[in-house]
DNA sequence: AAAAATACAGAATAATATTCTTCGAATAGG
DNA sequence: CCTATTCGAAGAATATTATTCTGTATTTTT
């Protein structure tokens, strides 16, 4: 999986517009559309470009809190973290889940419609997992990036 | 801004796939495809979709190490937020930063090559910063979502 | 040095996006 | 209660883009 710098601007551009079409891509960066297309197929097979998305604006769908909610585990067995982990990829409010090295266990982003129905995912989702432990949760106010 | 149920669906396929062409988003909503064109330019128009971007596998761009990263600011003036938040937005290491209401003030997320890496960029470029404070680093073990 | 593989360009074709015109249903105004 | 207007959609026509195919120069392998 080598990629030498083309590859790395191709990159870059389809960051920045996932949309941006061959030709214009092709034109960027210096070559035909033969090869830049070819190399976006390669890219894409093998497995550096992993998908495109639309970026949306949450709270044009109703989801205006963010929240970073750091959660303990009560135990670190196997099982627990089986369960644990199964329970959060099935709530639809996690955006993003990542077990951690540090303070806590894990760290998740959460999406709702305002604070009531955080609280109600709190005690309702969240509190159910069995084996958890602490949650500590930050509102996001302003997204810097 | 309103969104009925048609639009709601486009959006999630979008964002499944944001590379979706209209006639296969148009098959899937059950509309013909100048409506679903529309429609979805209607979104971009309005601000619901803000854009597209390639998912990049960050593993194949030498971003082996993710951490999540709490930062509070010494000071919480004014220019302090100021400065602090002018020179994250300028680093690139940065993925996403959000200034957080609880235990800490900011949560960054970071993605460098290596440990030794990180290393420096905490001391020369995120120790750097003024008013700066308390700094502490959770490292990224496995993504769930 | 010959053979094979690689990377690219350009042309041809297939697929898709985009625009334009038209139609029918719902709604507001007289 | 009828007519004008708006709205949402369909279908055809056109423009743009993606994809495939063919040929050539360059590099690598044997």
């Amino acid at each position: 999986m080598v990629l030498d710098a083309i590859d790395k601007q191709i990159i870059n551009l389809l960051r920045e517009n996932g949309k941006m079409n061959n030709k214009e891509v092709a034109g960027k960066i210096g070559l035909s559309v033969t090869p830049t297309f070819e190399r976006i197929k390669r890219l894409e097979r093998i497995g550096v470009i992993q998908g495109y998305t639309a970026l949306i604006n949450r709270k044009a769908i109703g989801r205006d809190l963010k929240v970073i909610c750091q959660v303990s585990l009560k135990s670190h067995e196997k099982e627990g973290i089986d369960v644990f982990e199964s329970a959060i990829r099935e709530l639809p409010e996690v955006s993003h889940a990542y077990h951690v090295a540090g303070a806590t266990d894990y760290m998740l982003t959460i999406e709702v419609a305002n604070m009531e129905v955080y609280q109600d995912f709190l005690k309702n989702q969240l509190a159910r997992i069995p084996h958890i432990g602490q949650v500590n949760s930050s509102f996001v106010m302003s997204e810097l990036k």
